[in-house]
DNA sequence: TGCAAATTAACGACCGGTCGGTAAAATTGA
DNA sequence: TCAATTTTACCGACCGGTCGTTAATTTGCA
């Protein structure tokens, strides 16, 4: 029970944070949003910073979950290339104020937390890697710079939790369709393209 | 002459807000970098804000030059395409820390300022917007969501931007080729995928 | 009674911005 | 031509206010 409080600061905290960036926002701030005094922060979240470390830490857990998750028990490499975008378009939406933090605050962590999340983030690119390298040996893509591919893929997914509004006219999932059409003939083409010209 | 100060402050700037961020930089340390006294500042630029807004207004609008420059005499869509492309990932590479700070500092920005900013990159999206919808007219391209795919369009270079280094193997316009193919082979086959599957 | 959870009050550091002042350069005018 | 005046560019000191953080204390439930 004891906890609610500790949820309530992380909800506003995320809710600040991407309306104002990390640094435009305040302790104050957060202890007015969540109902308290700004000292009783302090009791749940050792400083500041660690509150910012607390919500990338589990939001890059849960991305990571999320991806192997829907990445399980498939086997056809366009299916699984689809599933993945779908899994980082989905999560990316639904959960689009801590994945836009997770984007662009990791400059207020300290250089060991700091270096954790980048850590956690390379793993996670390094399953779309692995999914671009296993396709284009198979021939189902084309040869193409792995890693200029991948961080393509998925800036370009990412993006659209920017704009994207739950209640404007696309669903999560006709969103991931476009994207995952898109990507799948740039993996098929853009080289062949390159030889043509 | 006398506008070397003016320069060497929006240099460092540029330099300071990129590295740490808008919020995260002080006005002493600006100074600092620029070998003057903070109240100095203050004789070239009205405020903090001001400094800061100047810096992605010129930043706009050189890149909607270099835009239009790029474009004109050009007749052929798929060039007209790939000239537009080009421009865009050449400025963002060649002018990476001004066009990452476009990016994201404009919640530094008052109403006004946080308007005008938004007004001239909604004009700089309006070209790409029009090149699609003229493409699929012509049935260069295939039929799309116009707004989605100009996001996709610009986000996915843009993003080019932030891990690009110099001193890198590949050159801008080796970037950009990579990124034109990639583009417009999900621009002629996005929504026909979509129809097949 | 004990302990978790919150309070009140205060801390030093630093923030963006302003102050009065000044040396040098540029401009004016007789 | 040259003294008088204005403008340019900058300085060091300082303003009120806010920052993140800590310490001591009180509250309220088991």
């Amino acid at each position: 029970m004891g906890n609610n409080t500790k949820e309530k600061i992380r909800t506003v905290s995320v809710d600040l944070f991407f309306r104002k960036g990390y640094f435009a926002t305040s302790i104050s701030e957060i202890a007015r949003g969540s109902g308290i005094q700004k000292a009783s922060i302090y009791y749940h979240y050792a400083s500041k910073e660690e509150l910012l470390f607390s919500i990338l830490r589990t939001t890059m857990e849960d991305l990571t979950a999320c991806l192997t998750d829907s990445l399980s028990g498939v086997r056809d490499l366009e299916t699984r290339m689809r599933a993945a975008i779908n899994s980082h378009v989905r999560f990316h939406l639904e959960r689009q104020k801590e994945t836009f933090i997770a984007n662009s605050e990791l400059r207020g962590l300290t250089s060991d937390h700091y270096r954790a999340i980048v850590k956690k983030r390379d793993n996670y690119e390094n399953i779309f890697q692995n999914l671009i390298r296993e396709g284009s040996d198979l021939d189902v893509f084309a040869e193409g710079d792995v890693k200029i591919l991948s961080y393509a893929i998925l800036t370009l997914c990412t993006a659209g939790a920017s704009w994207f509004r739950p209640s404007g006219r696309l669903t999560p999932d006709e969103i991931s369709v476009i994207y995952e059409n898109f990507i799948i003939s740039g993996l098929r083409q853009s080289q062949a393209e390159a030889a043509e010209v």
